[in-house]
DNA sequence: ACTTCTTTGAGACTCATTCTCAATAGTAAA
DNA sequence: TTTACTATTGAGAATGAGTCTCAAAGAAGT
């Protein structure tokens, strides 16, 4: 399914119409770079000459979020980062300290035993966050 | 050491005055319910009569939190958490959704292999967070 | 086109946290 | 044990991400 119809869907679920500005911001998250903020986000859509209000931007993020097109991070930095979460498998991240750059990984092991870690502490895991924040070797990065 | 001599320590380390209120913040950090917000360490100063301010909360935890005597909790609800982190061995949080419970757990497998998988990305692990959210089976948990 | 209901945008508002600056209090030297 | 210097404190203003309000604009069915 493409961007436009995976939106219109889960509109329609939500009883919620399809507007050119909630198009827009989703788009804006499936082709973009990741990890963007709500005010990258926007900035690139109004530099892009498409006429869109923080309001609906935060507005639109909900339901994409709620819906699971969309991951929310928090990167422990003061404000959001969302990444377009369709058809792409599950990952955490690992954050440069110094450059901020960010890795995705995935570990089956660390996967599973979270979950059996929390059922044998009487817990059903909904979600987890998994961050690992370092220094990486980047030639690039302004690490000391 | 007890809890003044270390704050005095970190305190001379850092070249700042040791003072009642800075003894006060660390005190309560220590003896109180762990995982407090501060606006709860400085609501429970103020009900045990001891004049401190919420800048001065606020900036005695930055200093504690520099120099490892506390650990900074960002739970996703949009304040800091704080737990005394002297004497107490590394652990990480599982959450419930419903009734904020807090469970702490450790597993040496996931700790070494995340060291591991930062190793293989390039990275060198300064810190990590680990947090499971879900739900629990607690009969007082107000889970349906 | 008409009606009804939803969405939007601009800016006011919230809330945790940080900053400002005048008053207060440690501390070292005399 | 007072002086002189500097750091700390408190009250409230400022900040900044995110949310809310409400009148105007826009979808959708008839």
């Amino acid at each position: 399914m493409n961007n436009t119809d995976t939106l219109k869907q889960i509109l329609h679920k939500e009883n919620l119409r399809y507007t050119q500005q909630r198009q827009e911001v989703w788009d804006e998250i499936c082709t973009s770079d990741k990890h963007q903020d709500a005010e990258n986000i926007y900035n690139s859509l109004r530099k892009r000459q498409i006429n869109v209000s923080r309001a609906t931007v935060y507005r639109t993020i909900h339901v994409l979020v709620k819906n699971n097109l969309v991951r929310r991070l928090n990167l422990d930095d003061g404000r959001s980062r969302f990444e377009n979460k369709t058809g792409i498998e599950h990952h955490d991240h690992i954050v440069c300290l110094n450059c901020r750059k960010i890795i995705e990984f995935m570990d089956e092991t660390i996967e599973k035993r979270q979950t059996r870690i929390a059922k044998e502490q009487g817990f059903e895991i909904v979600r987890h966050v998994h961050q690992l924040f370092g220094r990486c070797l980047d030639e690039k990065c302004p690490n000391k």
